[in-house]
DNA sequence: CAGTGAGCGAGCTTCCGCTTGACTT
């Protein structure tokens, strides 16, 4: 007879292993991988005059999962449920216990809290095990059921008022008017002029120094155009200048605090460009582990999801040793440094840092592809630069006077760099454009009381600029500051709203589009207490209530409920649907007709529908038409959509109904005589094949793109995407592969 | 995994949050 062992359950299936080696032998250890029950897709799935009772369905693809975590508890002594310390890990534990009831009727169910996945966290929590908080998963519960809600009422209302298949969220339409809001602003922007002026200042030794005009008569300097700057320049010419304070101070800069995907996602934007799905996939990477040679795979970095800037005490110590013996104890500090979280942070898990100190970047390099090996880096930095002295800069601020003008010079110069040694900040934290102050090296002989000679005064014109436009990380750093959605979520927000068609991206900058400014308008008139930036706010504070017990699940629901379903029967749908009048009239009928959102676009439809149901295209929306002329009828063709996706058709259909499929500019591989068109199956998905189809059957799921390979010379390249590599192209000749640059991709990831 | 398709104005859509996978040309 074996002896039986324990079951600990977890959420992610790359912490099992981490578990085992800290729990030894006498553990079993399974994964949830995630939620295991969710309302269903296809209904409300809320039954509202029974409590807000929610129906609760398998997840696709949890079956499985479900099975295994019941055989292993049916064998198992005692089980302890591990998944994450915050809100959603207690409601899925909750789901689990239920699903595995039947198999530990006779045993101990035990919930334990890991907060950190060392071997001393995980100790400690299985030295207090409890039971599950029924409360929180009330506000679980209360939280999921008030989304679905809102997500399921509002959206139909957007298939009505504007088109079928739109969405709306307590998150993502929070999102979108946040893009909106800034669009407005720019677009209301108005550019002014302004002046500034520049001095050098010579001492009498002839060293010069380089001065910033900052008052006129005790008053910040101010000037709005060329006039009155002339006038000012002409005036300090004549003076004769100061100096009338000389200030010294040592200033200390501290690191910016490890990082939380947030913070994570802008500084790979920045640093390295990279999108916020690739920072979260390269991420994940790291975390589930890379191969290092003889050792197996080894996972580089802590939990990637995470609002905490909280560090394990292992961590803290492995850190300090580690600038200690690399760096100097002076770069070292006495006790370490706590960052706050912010407010609302839920804390399950630790800050993103190296999982050891001992894969440092240099020794794990040649296991990396380039994208994982510098967010490593990233990673890897930043962390060991946290847990550095300050840096110590000594600053000298001059002021030169002369009668009623007053000027400032800023000098710096490090005299003890710290950790900008390692991760250089500064730059990033000063960025706040108004105290910029321009820095400059201040001459030895600059003292108080000294008369200077002014050579160069410069007048310089600026304008003021409008707020610039959300990138991806700015829109996700935004959302985290206001607590709206989550990290897991972060990523997922910002290509939602790309995805409706509600914003796009040029240049890495977000453009709300005409779609997503109209849906945003009208949500703002009809749902406005729903849709701003509070609402999270205040639904945390009544989930809040729910968890301490002040409140119960069913009397918060209501009390949001009951306003909402009396706005959402109190709109009158025939008057909120959006049209455009316009003079154009039914060539049918006989009546106006006005502009309407479809599927595809705007376009003329009659304003007797439904009586009469003609439409026509916009005028300026029709399709550009293309260069070739029509070899049927002369006429020029142009690019036409159906519900099959794009093809070529003939401007003057329906008399000429000639039409041919798009091309790639690729010709067929197998045929040489046909080219590749793009298609589209059955199940929606696009595919490859031969123009010349049927004689030709030549077909791939890959899209061609027309380059040659840079290795092979073969005459096309496909673009392929994975999940471990994302979008990436391949030879289908030399089978070699490369990123979107043309760079050769590392060999090491596809072997990984 | 295919031979057409010319609208939108009717065929079922939509939420947020937790986690990874793969019928394979």
């Amino acid at each position: 007879m074996v002896k039986s062992k324990s079951l600990v359950i977890v959420e992610s299936p790359s912490k099992t292993k981490t578990l085992k080696k800290f729990l030894g032998k006498d553990f079993v250890v399974e994964a949830s991988v995630g939620h295991i029950k969710n309302l269903p897709d296809k209904e409300l799935g809320v039954e509202i005059g029974d409590g807000y009772k929610p129906k609760y369905v398998t997840i696709r693809g949890k079956g499985n999962v479900i099975k295994k975590l019941k055989q292993s508890a049916k064998k198992a002594d005692a089980v302890y449920i591990a998944t994450d310390p915050d809100r959603e890990g207690e409601a899925i534990a909750w789901h689990i216990a239920r699903e595995i009831a039947k198999e530990t009727e006779k045993k101990p169910v035990h919930r334990i809290l890991v907060n950190e996945i060392t071997k001393s966290g995980v100790t400690a929590a299985m030295k207090s095990p409890g039971a599950i908080n029924e409360m929180l998963v009330q506000s679980q519960q209360a939280r999921r059921v008030m989304d679905r809600l809102v997500g399921y009422k509002v959206s139909p209302f957007l298939w009505k008022t504007i088109y079928k298949g739109l969405s709306a969220g307590r998150v993502q339409s929070v999102a979108l008017h946040l893009v909106c809001e800034r669009e407005r602003e720019i677009q209301a922007f108005k550019q002014r002029e302004y002046w500034s002026i520049t001095a050098e200042f010579a001492i009498p030794t002839g060293e010069q120094y380089h001065g910033k005009l900052v008052k006129i008569a005790g008053k910040k300097a101010d000037i709005p155009d060329e006039k009155t700057v002339g006038k000012y320049v002409d005036d300090i010419r004549k003076q004769q200048f100061t100096i009338s304070d000389v200030t010294r101070k040592e200033v200390k800069r501290n690191p910016s605090p490890p990082f939380t995907t947030s913070s994570l996602q802008q500084a790979a934007s920045s640093r390295l460009r990279f999108g916020t799905k690739k920072t979260m996939r390269v991420a994940q990477q790291l975390y589930e582990g890379v191969e290092l040679g003889a050792e197996g795979a080894v996972g580089l970095i802590t939990y990637m999801r995470t609002d905490s800037t909280r560090i394990a005490p292992e961590a803290l110590k492995a850190a300090s040793s580690f600038i200690k013996d690399i760096y100097g104890a002076e770069f070292a500090l006495k006790s370490p440094r706590v960052f706050k979280s912010k407010a609302r942070a839920q804390d399950a898990h630790e800050a993103i840092r190296p999982a050891s100190l001992e894969n440092t970047p240099e020794k794990v390099k040649p296991y990396l592809s380039r994208e994982q090996y510098a967010l490593y880096e990233l990673i890897w930095t930043r962390f060991i630069a946290s847990q550095m002295a300050p840096a110590v800069l000594d600053q000298i601020v001059v002021v030169t006077e002369a009668g009623k003008y007053q000027f400032k010079s800023v000098g710096s110069t490090y005299k003890f760099r710290g950790y900008l040694q390692v991760y250089d900040d500064f730059a990033a934290q000063s960025r706040s454009e108004d105290e910029a102050e321009e820095e400059s090296l201040i001459p030895a002989g600059v003292a108080k009381g000294v008369d200077v000679k002014t050579s160069d005064v410069n007048p310089h014109q600026h304008f003021t600029k409008p707020p610039p436009r959300f990138t991806e990380s700015s829109l996700v750093k935004e959302l985290d500051t206001l607590g709206i959605g989550r990290p897991s979520t972060y990523a997922l927000i910002v290509s939602t709203i790309q995805d409706r068609g509600y914003v796009e991206q040029k240049d890495r900058r977000l453009y709300a589009t005409e779609l997503g400014m109209d849906v945003d308008k009208i949500l703002q008139k009809y749902f406005e207490q729903i849709f701003n930036v509070n609402f999270t706010a205040e639904m945390e504070q009544e989930l809040d209530t729910i968890a301490t017990g002040e409140r119960d699940y069913v009397k918060v629901l209501d009390e949001f409920y009951r306003p909402f379903s009396k706005l959402l029967e109190s709109i009158d749908v025939e008057k909120a649907t959006l049209v455009e009048e316009t003079d154009e009239k039914c060539e049918k009928c006989g009546s106006g007709m006005i502009i309407r959102w479809g599927r595809n676009g705007k376009f003329l439809a009659c304003s007797k529908y439904p009586e009469c149901k003609n439409t026509k295209p916009l005028p300026g929306t029709e399709p550009p038409a293309l260069d070739e002329k029509c070899p049927e009828c002369g006429n020029p063709l142009v690019i036409k959509q159906s519900r099959y996706g794009q093809f070529i058709g003939c401007s003057a259909y329906p008399e000429c109904r000639f039409t041919k499929p798009i091309t790639l500019g690729i010709a067929c591989p197998k045929c040489n005589e046909g080219e590749i068109v793009e298609r589209k199956s059955g199940r929606g998905r696009f595919f490859y094949g031969c123009s010349k189809y049927p004689q030709c059957d030549f077909v791939s799921w890959d899209k061609p793109v027309p380059h040659a390979c840079p290795a092979c010379q073969h005459p096309y390249l496909v673009s392929k995407f994975t999940q471990r590599k994302g979008e990436f192209l391949k030879c289908p000749g030399c089978k070699k592969e490369f990123d979107r640059e043309l760079e050769p991709l590392d060999q090491v990831d596809i072997a990984a």
